[in-house]
DNA sequence: CTGAAAGCGCTTACAG
DNA sequence: CTGAAAGCGCTTACAG
């Protein structure tokens, strides 16, 4: 079959490439007729604009790339939706980039910026780091959902978070009022300077207002996978059965930690109780669901949107934006 | 900053754009002075070559595009992953197209005929009906990977499934077997001629065989999400509480129907039995653990890469490759 | 309201 | 091993 080009629309039409470019981006100014029989012989050929031939041409267009770091977390699936679903209103077309979590997202922007001449740019499960340097010096508006550490060192970049660390001490808080004191903590690399190390400085935090001490023996590095928690909790709590309570930096990696102590024999949160982090839709029907820190998915994903325009529009200074989070009480801890 | 093109790069490196072009792809006919000062150049300038240039000039490519319909679907992602997996040693090119549930993968694959010059393509997570009428006419091999049934109207498709009939009636045969006679199905729609309507022939040729009827008012048409399954669980267990075992076809579905029971004050599998359908992470992970049907992920992923090469690189005529599934028979029945 | 022409950034014969 | 030139399928001033 054939692979029509506008030009044979043209032919085929009697009109020439312009007026059928014309008819393709729906500009008014097509006599009616004219337009009617372009759009006809479209229907008829299957014809599909090429892309890479207008995205070639096209270079003044206005558009926002949210790229999303890491299609297999729940959290940030469901945030980077809503963050296009809050782009609806905005009056610029947004495009949405899912990359591996090996994928480097800036790389991957700079790509966007030559490629769909992308004009800004929300970040979604980035984590800022020395790759970002291959975006310095370009004067590119952007916003980091659910990232803040390190965005000061480029030009206009915006954050919008939760206050990760007060959200973290609240949760280990919790734990401790129900009266655990011998805490695990799962989480990743401490050493990053990335949400993960500010989640642990609040758990640190919660025992130091009760002037206790976090037992760094308790702390396990994981994958963030439930699996990877699986193995890793097994390992532990066959270890060290005397602990009570655990806060996991993910509800993954909270539920693979339950289903592995329930292997051992132990109950949730009878036995042991677990704080979960995000608040993922599958915490919330898994048995027993879990207690978590919720993300306001809708308002980080609104918000981020709206410092994006502004900065984008109005050439708004960039900002840091901390959105309310709640600690949703369910059934794991006790 | 300034988006350098190859031109730049060309005339910073003193060197005709010909050969940066032959850099840039790797080609071996390159004096290795001029490559490595071609290369330096494009690294200080973060060179990205713009890959609507390239996809316009270059048109003999070969490359693939495996389509996967349903960005949600756990089982169709980890499908669409081993595919790509398998894909490495196949010495052609394959590309990943993400979209949405609403979307239209045929219209997709139109598009990307056009755009990337896609040769083959394999669908995962399509649903072939009418729409698949786009296609008519083209001469391109592609494997429909765990949907069958309409393929045949297109004139080089193949398909690479599991018996769904058989293993569904399998499913509700171990349900019969434990003894269970009031046995509830949940799935969509009946009519559409698909995977589902197949699992739910199977279903019913498990009761025929035990000389049962199906009691088609224990039939519940539901949404394929936790949430969906959830609220017609909780429905139909308050009115029809004497049901004993479900066939879920899907494990999302059977996890929110179990939660719903939970709720209901009644408990999987001691009050009532769950089978699920696909075998995906979760439900190993959830309490308790998803009987349910297996799908070979590797499986599939393998031949349907196989079957799709041997139709493109040696003209093999559209097959039909039926895959072995197994159950796997976990805590959620009795 | 319509069309002829230039050009986007590449690749690819072709010539040397 | 290297380069000049044509052209991929569009869009966009510009002219009428």
């Amino acid at each position: 079959m054939k692979i029509y080009t506008i030009k044979d629309i043209a032919r085929l039409a009697g009109v020439s490439v312009t007026t059928v470019s014309r008819v393709l981006n729906r500009r008014p100014d097509v006599n009616r007729e004219t337009r009617e029989k372009v759009e006809r012989v479209m229907a008829e050929c299957h014809f599909v604009g090429n892309a890479n031939a207008r995205g070639l041409k096209q270079t003044d267009s206005d558009v926002v790339a949210v790229i999303l770091r890491g299609r297999h977390n729940p959290f940030l699936t469901s945030l980077a939706e809503a963050i296009m679903h809050y782009s609806q209103g905005s009056g610029t077309s947004f495009l949405m980039e899912f990359i591996d979590e090996q994928d480097d997202e800036f790389q991957t922007a700079l790509r966007l910026t030559h490629e769909k001449r992308v004009k800004a740019f929300i970040f979604v499960g980035s984590r800022i780091d020395d790759r970002c340097k291959v975006l310095l010096g370009m004067d590119i508006p952007m916003v980091f959902a659910t990232a803040a550490v390190g965005h000061e060192q480029l030009a206009r970049a915006s954050a919008v978070t939760i206050d990760e660390r007060a959200m973290a001490r609240l949760a280990v808080k919790h734990l401790l009022d129900c009266g655990h004191e011998r805490i695990a903590v799962f989480g990743a690399s401490r050493t990053e300077g990335d949400n993960l190390s500010l989640r642990y400085q609040g758990a640190l935090d919660a025992f130091r207002e009760k002037g206790l001490v976090f037992d760094e023996s308790r702390y396990v590095e994981t994958r963030f996978s439930m699996e990877g928690a699986y193995e890793c909790a097994r390992e532990f709590f066959l270890r060290r059965p005397d602990t009570t309570a655990a806060f996991c930096m993910s509800d993954s990696v909270a539920m693979g930690l339950i289903r592995a102590l329930k292997d051992l024999g132990r109950t949730v949160p009878d036995d042991v109780s677990v704080f979960g982090f995000d608040g993922t839709e599958m915490g919330q029907f898994f048995i027993p669901r879990l207690c978590t820190v919720e993300q306001p998915v809708d308002d980080i994903a609104r918000e981020s949107v709206r410092v994006l325009m502004d900065m984008f529009r109005n050439n708004a200074e960039p900002t840091e934006v901390v959105v309310k989070a709640e600690l949703k009480l369910r059934e794991s801890v006790k």
